[in-house]
RNA sequence: GGGGCCGUAGCUCAGUUGGGAGAGCGCCUGGUUUGCAUCCAGGAGGUUGAGGGUUCGAUCCCCUUCGGCUCCA
């Protein structure tokens, strides 16, 4: 994504005045106007009932998966089936995603059907049926009556130039005419594009892709992807057939909605075109298709579906990642409205139709409008504010470019504005033509470009990188968790060891560097998850399996989820530890019940939050730790005082009740109807842990509680923050930790009022006073002139006067300010005059030298720098200033005398000659 | 993960060969006017984000650190 801003104005391609719905009518009995919510619900019914199983959207927030920043494609939450990197509960499955993608930015709004959010209906198999079935289930819904009805002879395909089996299917099979199917390329019809030649290695395959002809061309709207080989090496004979083939396939849900609904463009359908129109409304401007605000609008409507969404999972616009990508989304979109003359914020104006028009296949947007459009909200602001804030500068520019009669913006300036100040090029450019100054852009390119170089490419993550858990992972569902009913498991199995990211069978280095990982079939060790930390502990046992009288003591600092195994990470302290030995894991139980405390206290603290701020207190993230815990939610503003008490009251309220806590497994749609937290964003199984506090408070979640709030014993808020636009951060302590905070702060307040000689409660009055003390007597220091100093009137009567002109040399007590002062009244008084004072701290081994001149003599050519700097030399000193005062400093005080000295000959020589 | 910029009075910000910490708004006092940003005079308010270094001397130069902004990945 280099090119993030193109020159504007490329022509938005003519919309062919009548739609193809004559096509439509011609070739089919049943009504062209299908709805998006009725194509959606069609197509996953369809694929049912070929054996799919019907699977929910993935989040567009993949927070599992590091080697992307949003769910592009259907496949992605398959990934771990496709690799068989997991136990299969199903082989078909079919579902519609939503996805996230930049790489198109540049043409949405420009072209008919590019998008950055957009919804994607799949079907898919792992190792099931493959290219024949796939794609004769493609053309079935795709023509049958029952389902879309398009017209066959407006359908075509693409294959694979090597493919002859896909070729063969639709010819002979489907019986498609000749001209009706194009071999293509690696390039078109091979994933990953250009996979044979140029790699990567691993899993790939050609597709195939159906076009449906519009009478302004063609549009692709289903393809069909056979990974059926797995890449080796470079060619030839880099392709090996996969024991395992699988099907992922692709359609577009908005273009095939586009053509059933008879229209030009995507942004014209039913769940599209309202968002369009109503982005006019809110800008003040009426939606022309075939303009450049038309082009804004469905730009600003694109970028609006795909900020809500991803707000909607905790996405918030920032500097980072997935942050990133949608503050320039957003800011894109404030620009168009900026660019058609709108001034406030608008954007957030728009989530609530998002909301509305996406409610039937995703009703939970509707809960969280309200906060949605606030951090929005508060983007814009702040983009407007940045805008502002760039138009003072950008006047400085224009005016140096007038001064140095230059008649384009220099590239340098136009990037420094863009990367420093946020300040957009588009923009930049319209205020330069306001002026009559060209922009150069291609400088801009040009400079952009050296600076993605400058800043350095990140880590590239491996799209299916290696894990050595992999074997495991497929011979395994996962180990056992014990660690709800018990904190030691004395007949655990070791399964899996990795030292250096390697499998291991053994590891027998005691108290190596690194910490090693230990995989059991079963634990007490609950691992980092859901916010709460992993578990530590240890792991004991007898060396060796049948076992030995050697001991062997692992060391375990932390746990960690990966794929339903719990990696024990830590350090061998003794013996061996090898595969299949029987051993004692042990969890640290002091922690663990620190842990809880902290972990059912944050329960009691969400109900608190919202019973005492609203419904819109929100958990947006925790952290649970021992006796500690940190809880984000959505919040407008900073809690007041009094909300902290309030807050911090109820929570203790409910531990001194003695609620009892429980935790029951049940299914989903069950603990949603019993009313249970949910939060967006998160994805989960079909059957959840419902953990209940009282007739309060009932959550999801997978974290280890106590039976009773009471076992909490106290919480103590020790922190409300901002972490980001409309979320606070709470941090307190519970148990122990609560108690040795307050302890602490006792202490802390005794040996105070201590130092100070006064009690905890007169501290507050104490402080205030000596402050006011400190203040006046550095008042008094700093201005009032010091005993023995001497006195202007003093100083003139003992001037020398050469050539008509007063000269005063001396010696005098005060700081640099105390001479300059006097300099400047002997000016005043005296003129013509040259002065020059002097001062030493001799503790400090430090010597003043001040030297004044008055005004006629800077003009007769006199410099008191020259002056001041031809004596400082003596004491060891430089010197600088203004022709009219100067300054100097030395480090030799005994020799101030010999500089003084010196001073008067060189200013009556100079004041002679 | 990396590049760039910023941090000075309650707020918005000036401040260059390194040498007297400033303006506007706001606040307080007095006067003028007493129709909604009236005018005039006076005044209070600062560890120049923190720490270290170079220097006789650092708001300014260098290093470290904290906080904020911004772009790239």
């Amino acid at each position: 994504m280099r090119r993030l801003c193109l020159p504007p104005a490329r022509g938005w391609p003519r919309f062919a005045p009548p739609p193809w719905a004559a096509i439509m009518k011609g070739s089919t009995s049943r009504t062209p106007e299908m709805k998006t919510d009725e194509l959606r619900e069609k197509y996953l019914a369809f694929f049912e009932t070929k054996g799919c199983v019907r699977r929910p959207s993935d989040v567009l927030v993949p927070r599992w998966d590091p080697s992307v920043l949003f769910t592009p494609a259907g496949m992605n939450q398959f990934k771990d089936h496709f690799l068989g990197r997991c136990k299969l509960d199903f082989t078909r499955a079919t579902t519609c995603q939503k996805c996230l993608r930049t790489g198109d930015i540049d043409n949405v709004g420009r072209t008919a059907y590019h998008h950055t959010f957009f919804e994607m209906l799949g079907n898919f198999s792992f190792g099931d049926y493959f290219k024949r079935d796939a794609i004769h289930w493609a053309w079935e819904f795709l023509t049958g009556k029952k389902w879309l009805g398009l017209d066959p002879d407006a359908l075509s395909a693409t294959v694979y130039l090597d493919d002859d089996e896909a070729a063969d299917i639709w010819l002979n099979e489907i019986k498609l005419s000749s001209n009706q199917v194009t071999r293509l390329g690696e390039d078109e019809n091979f994933w990953p594009a250009n996979a044979p030649s140029q790699g990567p290695d691993g899993v790939c395959g050609p597709c195939s892709e159906i076009y449906f002809r519009t009478p302004s061309g063609q549009v692709e709207i289903w393809n069909l992807v056979f990974t059926q080989f797995n890449r080796v090496g470079d060619p030839p004979d880099n392709l090996k057939p996969l024991p395992s083939k699988n099907i992922d396939t692709g359609m577009g849900l908005e273009r095939t909605a586009a053509v059933l609904q008879g229209v030009e463009t995507n942004f014209h359908i039913d769940i599209l075109r309202p968002l369009v129109e109503a982005a006019g409304e809110v800008c003040g401007v009426r939606y022309d298709p075939a303009d450049e605000n038309g082009r804004r609008l469905r730009r600003i409507a694109d970028h609006v579906r795909a900020c809500t969404f991803a707000v909607h999972e905790n996405v918030y616009p920032g500097n980072k990642k997935q942050g990133y990508v949608v503050r320039r989304l957003l800011r894109r979109a404030v620009l168009d409205g900026h660019q058609m003359g709108v001034r406030e914020p608008f954007l957030h104006k728009l989530v609530g139709r998002v909301a509305e028009l996406m409610k039937r296949p995703y009703p939970e947007l509707g809960q969280t409008v309200t906060a949605v459009a606030s951090v929005i909200e508060n983007e814009e602001a702040n983009f407007l504010g940045n805008l502002d804030a760039g138009l003072d500068r950008i006047e400085r520019i224009f005016q140096d470019m007038q001064r140095e009669h230059r008649s384009t913006v220099s590239a340098a300036d136009a990037a420094d504005m863009f990367q420093t100040h946020g300040f957009p090029p588009e923009l930049f450019e319209t205020l330069a033509a306001e002026r009559n100054v060209a922009f150069d852009w291609k400088g801009f390119h040009a400079e952009m470009e050296q600076h993605g170089i400058d800043s350095g490419g990140g880590q590239k993550v491996e799209l299916f990188r290696q894990d050595p858990l992999d074997g495991l992972k497929k011979a395994m569902h996962g180990s056992r968790f014990l660690g709800y009913e018990t904190l030691e498991v004395s007949d655990a199995k070791v399964v899996a060891i990795i030292a250096n990211g390697q499998l291991c069978d053994y590891v027998d280095e005691v108290d190596h560097d690194e910490p090693i990982v230990v995989v059991l079939d079963k634990t007490p060790f609950y691992g980092e998850m859901g916010g709460q930390v992993g578990d530590t502990g240890e792991i004991v046992g007898r060396v060796g399996n049948p076992p030995s009288q050697a001991t062997l003591h692992f060391e375990v600092i932390d746990s960690q989820i990966d794929g339903g195994f719990t990696l024990h990470r830590g350090h061998l302290r003794e013996g061996r530890i090898e595969l299949d030995a029987t051993v004692t894991a042990r969890v640290d139980a002091e922690r663990r019940q620190g842990i809880r405390r902290a972990h059912s206290a944050t329960h009691v603290l969400h109900y608190a939050l919202q019973k005492h701020l609203g419904k819109h207190a929100l958990q947006q993230g925790s952290k649970v730790d021992d006796d500690w815990l940190r809880f984000d939610f959505t919040n407008p503003s900073a809690l007041s005082e009094e909300e902290l008490v309030q807050i911090e009251n109820e929570v203790n309220a409910k531990i001194l009740a003695g609620e009892p806590i429980t935790c029951t497994t049940l299914p989903l749609a069950e603990a949603r109807k019993s009313g249970a937290m949910m939060l967006f964003g998160e994805k989960y199984p079909d059957v959840v842990r419902m953990v209940s506090a009282g007739d309060f408070s009932k959550e999801l979640c997978g974290g280890t509680h106590l039976t009773n709030t009471a076992l909490v014993g106290i919480m103590k808020i020790i922190g409300e923050e901002s972490v980001a636009a409309g979320t606070r951060r709470i941090t307190a302590l519970t148990g122990r930790r609560a108690m040795e905070s307050i302890r602490q702060i006792q202490t802390l307040l005794r040996r105070t009022g201590a130092a100070l000689r006064a009690s905890a409660e007169e501290l507050p009055e104490r402080v205030e006073a000596m402050t006011k003390e400190i203040r006046q007597l550095r008042k008094q220091a700093a201005a009032g002139p010091k005993s023995g100093s001497v006195s202007v009137e003093q100083l003139i009567a003992g001037a020398a006067e050469v050539a008509g002109v007063k000269v005063v040399i001396a010696e005098v007590p005060g700081g640099p300010n105390d001479l300059r002062q006097l300099i400047d009244q002997l000016r005043r008084k005296a003129a013509p005059i040259a002065v020059l004072l002097a001062n030493r701290q001799e503790e400090e081994k430090k010597v003043t030298l001040i030297a004044g001149l008055s005004r006629d003599l800077v003009d007769r050519g006199l410099d008191a720098v020259k002056w001041v700097r031809s004596v400082s030399a003596l004491v060891e000193g430089g010197g600088g200033g203004r022709p009219d005062m100067a300054q100097a400093g030395g480090k030799l005080p005994d020799k101030l005398p010999d500089a003084l000295a010196a001073a008067r000959s060189q200013i009556e020589k100079r004041l002679a000659g």
